[in-house]
DNA sequence: ATGTAC
């Protein structure tokens, strides 16, 4: 009896949940880790603590498959978190907000911010280039705050009280335009050319990785601080090809002897951690504290809950630039699940060693430009 | 998360 005569094997792939039973984790996103599982090739999905569901697949999980699936990495392909140190001394949050440029636009042609992209962007994609975009993405300027593992922020040159910029972004209009080519043609099925659907793919990550840069020089700028390269830049939105199998990771960063930022919310802190993750979840730790509601459900709850100056002005007495008042709902810190949880689960896991905590001053969403303009630009938009 | 249509 030869393999090549067998009928198709209709085996599902296992599926491990790294959360411990404390950690809430919404069946709709367990459930949606098994119909992934259930998929033609799949062979295992690692689900990490801050999981959640998302649109068709679920958000917080590495996928390893023998098939590539473009819609399990999502449209945002090459987002990712990267934290570049910043050169300066005291920051008094209400200034620096002040001085945040508008990040919804690029940076006009003869800006010197384009020096951190000598040659242009990948694919030639210009545009929206040093732009943040919406959703959770954001640009944090942050406070290195506990260290808890010397050795390794040494490594890192940082130290407690050290300033950083947290740059959350992907690929904006790019990766988009990369799926939908794809879902135009083959829905969510498999990419029938992985090499073409790859090299595009690479494209959209490094440009992922570049709009960061670009991000981080132009606050940089802003604040009259140098740029800088990051100390850490992991992207949570991508396929690998590792083992000749194709690893999908979607919310979920490359944890393999990798540093990487876990963000908290706008308003709590974040934690930088060691990853060690081994092959049981596949090679992955979490990339977030994870919605623990839905947008429509933190917009609703919000409403009742929240002032807009309590979102504004947070807890740790950081400010949030939002000029988007139901974005500062969907994002409030109460959406989110507990960071602290999602870091304890990495540890009990084994999959990461915490580094150090960052503790926002400043959380750039999108612009605000005041009650007089915000109302011109709503008018504008008619 | 996105650009775009309503």
């Amino acid at each position: 009896m030869s393999a090549q005569h067998s009928p198709p094997s209709p085996t599902t792939a296992t599926v491990t949940v790294f959360a411990s039973p404390e950690s809430w984790i919404e069946s709709d996103a367990v459930r949606q880790c098994h119909q992934v599982a259930a998929l033609d090739g799949m062979r295992h999905v690692a689900a990490m603590p801050d999981l959640h569901p998302g649109k068709g697949a679920p958000i917080g999980a590495a996928m390893a498959s023998t098939v590539l699936y473009p819609h399990l990495v999502g449209s945002d392909i090459g987002c990712g978190i990267a934290v570049f140190p910043i050169g300066l001394k005291r920051a008094v949050p209400e200034r620096i907000a002040a001085r945040f440029p508008d990040l919804d636009r690029s940076p006009d042609p003869d800006d010197p911010v384009w020096a951190v992209a000598p040659g242009g962007p990948p694919a030639g994609h210009v545009e929206g280039l040093g732009t943040v975009g919406r959703g959770n993405h954001f640009v944090e300027l942050a406070r290195i705050d506990t260290v808890l593992a010397a050795d390794h922020t040494d490594r890192l040159g940082l130290v407690a009280g050290d300033l950083v910029l947290v740059v959350h972004s992907g690929s904006r209009g790019l990766g988009e335009r990369i799926l939908r080519a794809h879902t135009e043609a083959h829905g969510a099925g498999p990419a029938p050319d992985p090499a073409g659907y790859l090299a595009r793919h690479d494209e959209a990550v490094r440009w992922g990785a570049l709009n960061r840069r670009v991000l981080a020089a132009r606050v940089a700028h802003a604040l009259g601080a140098e740029p800088t390269e990051p100390v850490v830049d992991q992207c949570h939105n991508l396929v690998e090809v590792r083992d000749g199998e194709y690893l999908h990771r979607k919310g979920a960063a490359p944890g393999d002897g990798r540093d990487v930022l876990v963000a908290g919310t706008r308003g709590t802190p974040s934690y930088l951690v060691a990853g060690h993750a081994g092959p049981a979840a596949n090679h992955s730790v979490a990339h977030g504290a994870g919605r623990k509601m839905s947008r429509a459900d933190a917009l609703r709850r919000g409403r009742a809950k929240h002032t807009v100056a309590q979102l504004r002005r947070t807890p740790v007495g950081s400010l949030v630039v939002c000029g988007d008042r139901q974005l500062l709902f969907e994002e409030a810190p109460t959406a989110y699940k507990r960071i602290e949880q999602v870091i304890a689960d990495l540890v009990a896991h084994d999959l990461a060693t915490p580094v150090a905590s960052t503790v926002p001053l400043v959380t750039y969403k999108t612009p605000d430009l005041g009650p007089d303009r915000r109302d011109e630009r709503r008018r504008g938009r008619r």
